[in-house]
DNA sequence: GATGAATGAGTTTTCATTCAT
DNA sequence: TATGAATGAAAACTCATTCAT
C-alpha cells in the first residue's frame, strides 16, 4: 500500500524530542532535520512553518495525554476513585512520558501562540469529575472553575518541583499526599 | 559636572515590558532600544549581554516582589493571619504589578538559565510561615516542602487563570476561597 | 489499449494562467501542479525544465495569436482594410484572449531567454501590410522597420493602459482612434 | 559632521546595477552585498526587505528620469518645441542612462508590486504638454489620455527595438522620425 | 505515464554583538 | 557615556528537479 516513503512521523518525533529538550524557540529546523535524518526542505513539505509544526506537535501530545488519562479513569466508578485515578494518572504520565509532559506544560504556558492555549483538555476532565462528585453529593465547593484551577495548580506545581529535585519524599507518598489535599478542599465543611 | 545621563533605568524598564509581553527569547535588543529611546549599543554599556540583562531584570523584580510581600506581612502576628496576608499579597501584587508578576512567573518557569531559578524567594517565605504555624500548633502537615509547593501551585495557577479571563468570580471572593482552601489542607485532620 | 491519459494539456493550461498572472519567475512548479491537478513530477515527463515549459507555452500562444490575426485579415483586400483588420484583430484578441495576450507581451518584453524573443510574428505581419501598402501607393514612409515599430508601440501601449483601467473612452472608439492615428502617420505628407 | 559610515548609497547603487542587469527577481541579496562590499545584514539596516529596496530604487530612478526630462524641457517655450524636447530627452536618456532606463521600464511593466506602478511621472509630463498645445490651438485631439498613451507607446517601443539592434537607421533620424509621427497625429485634420 | 515525497543548494531575513565616532 | 551603522553567523523558508514506487 504505502507506495512512497513518508517522513512526517520522523519529523514530528524529532521535533518533539528537541522541543521538549530545548524549547521551541531554541530548536532550529536544522536541528530537527538532522535528528530526523532528512533535509530541511522536507519539513516544509509536511508543515507550513515551524510554528505550524509546533502547534501540531502540541495538539498531538495533548491528545495523547488526554487518552492516557482516560485510560486511567476507565475503571473508576465513584467520584472519589475517579479523582484519585486522575491525580495518579497525572503523576504517572509526567513520570513515564517525561518528554511529552514537559513539552505540553512549557508550550501551554509560554511558547505557543495564544490560539492553541485555549482549551486544556485535561483540566476539563477534572472539572467533569468535580461536577459528577457534586451531583452525587460527595464533593462540595462553590465555584467549579475556580476549584478545578486550584487542584490543577497543586498537581502541576508539585510535579514541577518534583522534576527539579526539590522534593525528597517518595513518589507514592507525594501522590497520596496531593490526592488527600485535593479531597480536603472539596470534602470538608467550611 | 556634566550630568552624565544614565539610561540604565530606561533599558531595564523597556526590557521588563517587552520580556513580559513576548518573552525573553522573542524580544530583540532592537525592540528594547527602540522602546527605551536609546541605541542598541547603549544596552551593552550597562549589561554584558542580553541574557545578563534578563537575569538582572529578573532578580530586580523578584526582590521587588519579595519586599512587597514583606510589607504585606509586617503587621500580621499569628500564623493564620500571616498566611492570609501572604495569599492576599500575592494576588494583590499580581494585580497591581501585572508586568512584573507575569515576567517573574514566565522567567521562573521556562526562560531563564538554570542558575537563577534555584531560589524562589516568595516560596521560602511561605514555608517559613508554615514552619511557624506548625511550631505554634496551628498548622499540621507531614512534609514542609511538599506542602509549600502545593499551596504555591494553588495560588499561582489561580492567578494564571484569572489573567486569561477564565474565572468569573469576583476577585475578593477568589482570594478568600484560595486562602480557605490553603487552610483546609493544613488545619484539618486527616 | 489502456487510454494512457495525457496530462500535457492540463500542464500547459495551468502554466499559461499562472505565468500570465504572476509572471514566469514568480510561478512555481508547485503552483502549476496544484492548479493542473497533477503532481510536480508529471511536469517533467512532458518538459525538460520549467524554462522549456515557458518557452513552449510562449511559442504555442504566439502561434495561436498569429493564426487569430490571419483569420481576421483573410477577407481584407486593400492595404487600408488590412491595416484596419490588423488593429482591430489585435485589440479583439487582447480582449477575448486576455490570458494569452498578457502572457505573450510579458514574456516577450522581459521574461524569456533572449533566444525566443527574436521573431515577433505579428510584427512581421504588420510590416508585410506596410510593404503592400507602399507598393500599392497607398502608404508612404521612409523606414519600414521603424514605422512598423512605432505603430506596434501605439497599439500595444494603448492596450496596456486599457488593461490598467486608465482609459475611459469606449473600446470601439479607442480602436478607431488608434487606427486613424496609424493612418495619419503613413498617409499624410510631411 | 558625518559621524558614522553610511552604506546606504552603496546598497542602492549596487542594487540598481544588478537589478538592471538581471532583473529584480534574479538578483540576490548576496549579489548586492558582494557588489556593495558590505554584509547582507547591512541591507536590512536600511531597507525592510528586498522588495522595499527595489521599490526605493525604482522611485529614485523615476525621479531622476523625471528631473532629467524637466531639464531638457526648460528652455522650450511653444508646445511643439516642448514636444520635440520631450521626445529627444526620452531617447537621449535611454542612451546615456541605459541602466536606469532599462530598469525603470522592466520594473514598471512587470517586476514591481502593483502599488508603485500607478503613477508614471514622465507620461504625465507628456499629457501636460498636450494640454498646453491644445489650449494654444497648436494640437488637436479628442481624448487626452488616449493620445498620450499612443505617443508614449511609439516612443517606448521604438527605443525597445533600438536596444535589440533591429533598427538600422541612424539615431538622430529615428528621433526626428518619431517626433514627426507624433506631430502628424496631433496636428493633422482628420 | 503518473505520482508525490524527498532533496539540497540557495534565498531572504534576523539579531546579538562590536566598534569607530 | 552614548551612538547607530555594520557585522556575520545562523535562522527560517523556497523551489526546480530527481527518483523509487
Amino acid at each position: 500500500m504505502a507506495r512512497t516513503l513518508n517522513k512526517k512521523p520522523e519529523v514530528i518525533d524529532a521535533a518533539l524530542t528537541l522541543f521538549m529538550r530545548k524549547g521551541i524557540k531554541a530548536t532550529t529546523t536544522r536541528d530537527i532535520a538532522l535528528r530526523a535524518g532528512i533535509s530541511e526542505g522536507t519539513i516544509y513539505r509536511h508543515f507550513d512553518s515551524k510554528d505550524a509544526l509546533a502547534e501540531d506537535v502540541f495538539q498531538e501530545n495533548l491528545n495523547y495525554f488526554y487518552d492516557y488519562l482516560k485510560g486511567y479513569l476507565k475503571h473508576s466508578k465513584d467520584p472519589e476513585n475517579m479523582l484519585r485515578a486522575f491525580v495518579e494518572g497525572f503523576f504517572e504520565f509526567s513520570r513515564v512520558e517525561q518528554r511529552r509532559y514537559s513539552f505540553i506544560m512549557a508550550a501551554h504556558q509560554t511558547e505557543l501562540k495564544q490560539l492553541s492555549r485555549t482549551k486544556m483538555k485535561p483540566k476539563r476532565m477534572l472539572t467533569k469529575i468535580l461536577q459528577i462528585g457534586r451531583k452525587a453529593g460527595t464533593f462540595q465547593y462553590d465555584d467549579l472553575e475556580l476549584t478545578g484551577v486550584m487542584l490543577m495548580g497543586m498537581i502541576m506545581q508539585t510535579i514541577f518541583y518534583l522534576k527539579s529535585g526539590h522534593i525528597t519524599v517518595p513518589l507514592d507518598n507525594v501522590v497520596e499526599e496531593v490526592f488527600l489535599s485535593c479531597l480536603k478542599i472539596i470534602t470538608n465543611p467550611k
